[in-house]
DNA sequence: TTTCTCCACTTTTTT
DNA sequence: AGTGGAGAAA
């Protein structure tokens, strides 16, 4: 929320300059007061940008300038203009956006004219048109939308198909590399006309491949929702008018990270009106990786020679001090448009540095503060570069009992038997899916092992039928054995009963039975551990969710449920209001802002993240996504970096990243850490930051100088290219004390006898890991073998 | 043919 | 550390 707030309407009157002066109280004037009033609450560089609602605009929005605020405003003002809500076509990033600026919009006017919009994300728009203009284009309305993984399985398959060997070729990087092509409008004969390495030329020989499959199956993956928009509107004129019709005003958010095919897709609906307005910030631009073009932004002016050209350079939302060192942060990029973002805010606190000992000695430090925080629950989010740093903050939030929301991640939708569900609703709405089809043919086991499935698999090829096709006909497929025939068929028949039901039975009702005829909750329940309990929970989770769905909107159908969760991301969405600690990723948290901030694991390869080599324009990125986690904050600014963290399983020596050198040292202090209360000396707090943020390379070993020396060095931990497996295990963490020293001290290996708690006397057979997460494989002769984390299982050697 | 075990890969970020 | 795939044993 921003914090600018609305005058109060009354003062209108003898404030706006633009009121009208007229006392008549004919229609016009009636509707130009209240619009006067609605934008009221602009500054004039705002207004502006929401009152030019004719021709093309460019709005280089500033963090924090109040963007959102505009969009809203101007879509608003619009309405209140006369202009149809339903000719109105506004693109964002996330659904979530989507969905917020709708319910704003619905405040300012009303709710019944703001559903009539348009908006949401590219894909989830487009998905809507294609799944009505699907014939046109070769496909049925039913065509399923295959996420990434549902790529890269293809993707294996075809590689195997053509015989091109995984270890040569990464399937991922090959993904990659076929769905940048993508973005970039190549087609795979563009691809393979342009293709010079090896790798290219595999590459468009799977493109290829990978492209007849997903026709066959009737699917379409990410990027084919937009490259099959400007396909149909290429090839059908009359179809293209007819949307430039409909979406007569066109408004896009983030457009710094709109790719080529989005530009293209755009650019076609707005020829006709060319009532254009894109809103963005190159300084936020942090999806090059995945194809958004920069350029898109930079050359809006040249393609649009006409544009009124709009910077919201004001920022409302944070503190003299935050603003200061996003600016002195991003200012180290040479590639950007310059600008002078500015605030009339406070200089408010100082940015606090947190520095610790290992990664859960950060999430321990985090959670104490926002414990200890004046503010709401609600008022915190904590910011990471990679999802894997989640896993230490939710355990410490956990220990602590603190509500939390991870927006993302490992999304529900991506859990194994989630996509188990949706695969059998899929097949249901569109058989022609050989992919979830084999997906679900042994879930459970159906006795269809793998030459069954060749068998089968070939046997369609031949006939040209769909595999579907070839489960009805198994009777026939006489190299198939006898008990792989009948498991075939009823497998066929079982889903054929569900399809029958599908144009009677409500989606949620269709799905409860199915459920129970594929046997797929059986399963769950017939195996009693605690993991298949979850599993089928979480089969319960989604039925409910289809339930609920179906009560929102009665008539839907299957298809359109399947649309929209192939889109969705998470189906914990961020529920406003909730009183809860949020905690996501720098790229998720984009749009948003919060009073307080933690940026967490400030450290050299993690953030900025590095592979082997970098160059200048992916570290100008990261810079930018450090602007953006920066640019969060409205009020308090934490940011953390941790000496020891476990990455890949492996204990790491990370140095401070070097993104803290580049924030002024007069807007920063160090927080309290439990290293500085052990070494608190009387120390300058900005020098010891500045020499911190240099990320020395100065050995541990070498000669202490001065006191800052030794203060520097006795916080540092020897850094062993190999730690002893369990060598640092008594000092670790402050958490040992509790155990006494005889249980930690005897050196326990392979062989040795040890006494648990609990099963008694055993065998260490084997072990694994170091330090804190070493684990120990002990084979105890009451309950047989346990895999066991040393740190919790209080071993005792004999 | 299935199931188990081990191995390799993963983690950058997302619609 | 966890997962998924490939290969070997039952």
């Amino acid at each position: 929320m921003s914090k600018l707030t609305l005058k109060p309407l009354s003062s209108s009157s003898n404030t706006s300059t633009d009121a009208p002066s007229s006392d008549s109280f004919s229609n016009e004037a009636i509707s130009q007061r209240r619009q006067s009033a609605l934008l009221e609450g602009l500054n004039p560089t705002q207004r502006e940008a929401a009152e030019v609602i004719h021709g093309p605009v460019l709005i280089l929005a500033g963090a924090g300038s109040g963007k959102t605020r505009v969009l809203t405003f101007r879509i608003a003002y619009m309405i209140e203009e006369g202009i149809a809500p339903w000719n109105i076509l506004a693109l964002t990033f996330t659904n979530k956006a989507a969905g917020e600026m709708q319910e704003r919009i619905g405040k300012l006017v009303s709710e019944e004219r703001a559903r009539k919009i348009w908006t949401g994300t590219f894909h989830s728009l487009f998905a809507r048109i294609l799944r009505r203009e699907a014939d046109a284009l070769g496909f049925s309305t039913s065509f399923s939308i295959y996420d990434a993984d549902d790529s890269l399985s293809i993707i294996r398959a075809v590689m195997n198909g053509l015989g091109i060997s995984q270890q040569n070729f990464q399937p991922t990087g090959i993904r990659a590399a076929i769905s940048s092509a993508k973005n970039k409008m190549l087609s795979w004969q563009e691809y393979q006309r342009n293709a010079g390495s090896l790798f290219e030329k595999q590459t468009g020989l799977i493109y290829q491949e990978y492209e007849k499959r997903l026709q066959k199956n009737n699917a379409m993956d990410f990027d084919d929702l937009l490259l099959n928009m400007i396909r149909l509107f290429r090839t059908k004129p009359d179809v293209l008018e007819r949307y430039q019709e409909q979406f007569r005003y066109i408004m896009i958010d983030e457009y710094q990270d709109t790719n080529k095919a989005q530009y293209e897709v755009v650019n076609m609906l707005a020829r006709k009106y060319r009532n254009l307005c894109v809103v963005g910030d190159d300084a936020q631009s942090i999806y090059r990786w995945r194809g958004a073009d920069i350029r898109n932004i930079l050359d809006f002016e040249r393609d649009y020679t006409d544009a009124k050209v709009v910077r919201l350079e004001q920022n409302y939302r944070s503190t003299k001090t935050i603003l200061e060192a996003a600016n002195s942060v991003i200012n180290r990029n040479e590639r950007q448009i310059k600008k002078a973002l500015w605030t009339g805010n406070d200089d408010g606190a100082k940015i606090q540095l947190l520095r610790c000992r290992d990664d859960r000695e950060e999430a321990e430090l985090i959670v104490k503060t926002i414990k200890r925080s004046t503010k709401p629950l609600e008022a915190h989010a904590v910011l990471y570069r990679t999802n894997a740093q989640s896993q230490a903050l939710e355990d410490a939030l956990r220990r602590e009992n603190v509500p939390y929301l991870i927006v993302g991640g490992v999304s529900f939708y991506k859990r194994k038997e989630v996509k188990d569900v949706l695969a059998y609703l899929r097949v249901i709405a569109n058989p022609q899916d050989d992919e979830n089809l084999l997906r679900i043919v042994n879930e459970p086991p159906r006795g269809l092992g793998k030459t069954s499935l060749e068998h089968l698999q070939n046997y369609a090829a031949q006939r040209n039928v769909t595999l579907y096709e070839a489960f009805r006909l198994a009777d026939t497929v006489d190299v198939l054995q006898k008990r792989a025939q009948t498991s075939a068929h009823d497998f066929w028949s079982m889903l054929d009963r569900a399809k029958a039901g599908k144009d009677t039975l409500r989606p949620d009702e269709l799905a409860k039975s199915l459920m129970v005829s594929c046997g797929l909750l059986k399963m769950y329940e017939d195996d009693g551990s605690e993991e298949a309990q979850d599993r089928w929970n979480n089969i319960q989770r989604v039925l409910s969710h289809l339930a609920e769905y179906c009560e929102r909107n009665p008539d839907a159908s299957l298809e359109q449920y399947l649309q929209e969760t192939a889109l969705i991301s998470d189906l914990d969405e961020v529920k406003a209001g909730g009183k809860h600690v949020t905690l996501m990723t720098l790229h998720s948290a984009k749009g948003l802002e919060y009073p307080v901030v933690f940026i967490a694991g400030l450290e050299r390869g993690l953030f900025p993240m590095s592979k082997s080599e970098m160059s200048q324009d992916e570290m100008e990125e990261e810079r930018r996504l450090f602007y953006v986690g920066i640019t969060r904050a409205e009020e308090q600014l934490y940011l953390s970096h941790a000496e020891k963290r476990y990455r890949f399983g492996e204990l790491t020596y990370p140095t401070p990243s070097p993104f803290l050198a580049e924030i002024g040292a007069e807007l920063v202090e160090h927080g309290s850490t439990s290293i500085q209360s052990r070494f608190s000396s009387g120390s300058s707090v900005n020098s010891a930051f500045s020499q911190l943020s240099q990320q020395s390379s100065r050995r541990v070993n070498a000669p202490a100088t001065n006191n800052m020396d030794n203060f520097l060095r006795s916080a540092k931990q020897p850094a062993p290219k190999e730690p002893a497996p369990f060598e640092d295990l008594s000092n670790a963490s402050d958490d040992y004390s509790q155990i006494p020293d005889d249980e930690r001290k005897g050196t326990i290996k392979e062989g040795s006898r040890v006494q648990h708690e609990i099963f008694g006397e055993g065998t260490v057979v084997r072990m694994a890991g170091a330090g804190e997460s070493a684990q120990v494989e002990v084979q105890f002769p009451s309950v047989g073998r346990k895999k066991l984390v040393l740190r919790f299982a209080k071993l005792r050697v004999l």
